[in-house]
DNA sequence: CTCCAAAGGTATGTCAGCGAGCCATTGGCC
DNA sequence: GGCCAATGGCTCGCTGACATACCTTTGGAG
C-alpha cells in the first residue's frame, strides 16, 4: 500500500542548502553535463541561477575539492575546474527493493516518454547534430567513462523534447539510478548491445518515429532495469 | 533553445520554507486529497512529515485561515480542518507560453506513462476499487467541484502506479496545469466528454489493456491541451 | 465530576543561510 | 611595464527557521 498522503505530504526539502547544492554540482559533473577538464560558471553567477547565497555554494565547492573532484583557480581567467581524474565513487547506503522500483518506474516513464516526445516534434538542426554528436561519443567511449557519456546521450534526448522541466526529472531520477548501477559490474558485452539500442533510438527520433522511438527506448531501459533487480533483490 | 544547464543549475529550491509549506498544504487541498470538511493531520504530525518545523507549519496555516481555506479547533478531536465552502481562488500572474508548453509536455508524460504502467500491474482489490469509486464521484460532480474530483481521480491512476515519486511528479505538474486552467471557462458539454475519456482510460486499466490505457489518456489529455494553447496564446 | 490525553497556541535561545561589501590573485591588453 | 577586469577568498551583521519547552482548550473515559 502506498497512501496518496504519503506521496503529498513528504519533506519540503531534501536537506539543508549545502547539501542540496553539493548534489546539484555533482549531478552536472556525474552526467557529464560538465565534462571533465572543464569550468563551471563563476561563483556569482552560479549562485544566482541557483538560488544559494555565494557563501553557501562556496562551502559545497570546497566540499568537491576535498574530494577531489574539483579544482578552483583564482585571478581573470579562473575559476573552478572540473579534475580531469574523477576518484571513484564511495558506496552508498544499503538500498531497499521498493525504493529501486519506485526509482525504475518513474524513469521508465520519463525517459520512455521522452523518446516519444522528442520523435514528435521538428527538431532543429542544432538538435539533430547535438543528438547524433553525443550518440558518436557514447560508441566510442572507454568503460570508465561509459556511465557519464551514456548519461549525456539521455540527457540530450531529454533536452529535445524541449521542456526544461522534463529534462530537470530525467536528470534528477538518472542521478538516483546511477547509483544504484554503480553497485554491479559494466562489462563489454552489455556496453556493445546498448550502443546498438542508442542508435535505434536515435534513429527513430530523427526519423520521426515516435512509437518506434519510444518501444526502443523501453527495450534499452528494460536491460539495466532487470540487471538490478537481479542483482539487488 | 533551451541548454542543458540552464536545466540542471536551476534553483535548489523553489522558495523559502514558510513558501513550500503553504504549496503543500494548497496541493493536497486543490487537488482534493483532503476534500472539504475533513481533517489535515496533526501539527506535530504534519511538520515532521514535512520536514519543516512547527513553527513554520503554523505560519502557513495561519495564512491559510487567513484566506478562508481552512479552520483550526483547540481541544481533543479539534485540529486544522478544510472549509466546506473554498473560496474561489484568485487569478494568478500572466503565463507565458513557453512555460505552458512546458508543464503541458510532462504532464503528457507522466500521464500517460502512469497510466500505461499501471494497466501493466496486477493491481488488488483495494486499488480497482479505488479507482471505481474515484470515476463515479467524478462522473457525478458538480462543476464548482469538477477540477477537484478530476485531479483525485488522476492522482489514483498515478497511486497505482506504486510509485510514490511518480505520484508526487504527477501531483506537482497538475498543480501547476490547474493553475493555467483556472483561466478559461468549464462547459458543461467539455464535462461530459472528459467523463467518457475517464470511463474508458480506467476501464482499460482495470482490464490490464496497457496500450490502450496509454492511448485513451493522451487523447483525454490532449482535450485540455489544445483547449489552454488556444486560449493562452 | 474529575481527570487527562490530544490537540492547538506561545515563547525563547541558537544557528544556518543570506546580502553586501571588500581583499587577493591572475593574465591579457594597451 | 602598468593597468584593470574577472575571478576566487573572506568577513560581518541580519533574518528566517529550527528545536524545545511550556501553556490553554476541549471533550470523552472512568
Amino acid at each position: 500500500m502506498m497512501p496518496l498522503r504519503d506521496a503529498l505530504f513528504r519533506p519540503v526539502r531534501a536537506g539543508n542548502a549545502f547539501e542540496e547544492t553539493v548534489e546539484r554540482l555533482m549531478q552536472a559533473i556525474r552526467l557529464g553535463v560538465v565534462p571533465p577538464g572543464e569550468r563551471l560558471p563563476a561563483e556569482r553567477e552560479l549562485a544566482t541561477r541557483l538560488g544559494v547565497s555565494r557563501v553557501t555554494l562556496r562551502e559545497a565547492i570546497r566540499s568537491l575539492q576535498d574530494a577531489g573532484i574539483v579544482e578552483s583557480r583564482r585571478g581573470r581567467y579562473g575559476g573552478t575546474f572540473v579534475n580531469a581524474e574523477l576518484p571513484a565513487s564511495l558506496p552508498g547506503r544499503r538500498v531497499e527493493v521498493p525504493e529501486l522500483l519506485d526509482a525504475l518506474t518513474l524513469r521508465t516513464v520519463l525517459e520512455t516518454g521522452a523518446a516519444e516526445c522528442a520523435a514528435g516534434r521538428s527538431l532543429g538542426p542544432g538538435e539533430r547534430r547535438n543528438l547524433r554528436a553525443r550518440l558518436a561519443e557514447c560508441s566510442s567511449a572507454e568503460l570508465a567513462e561509459y556511465r557519464r557519456k551514456d548519461s549525456r546521450l539521455h540527457l540530450a534526448i531529454a533536452e529535445s523534447t524541449g521542456s526544461a522541466s522534463l529534462t530537470g526529472a530525467i536528470a534528477d531520477v538518472r542521478m538516483r539510478v546511477n547509483e544504484l548501477l554503480e553497485r554491479i559490474p559494466l562489462l563489454p558485452p552489455n556496453l556493445a548491445h546498448s550502443n546498438d539500442q542508442h542508435e535505434l533510438v536515435v534513429t527513430r527520433i530523427l526519423d520521426g518515429d515516435a512509437e518506434g522511438a519510444r518501444r526502443a527506448m523501453a527495450e534499452h531501459l528494460d536491460g539495466t532495469a532487470s540487471l538490478l533487480r537481479g542483482f539487488l533483490s
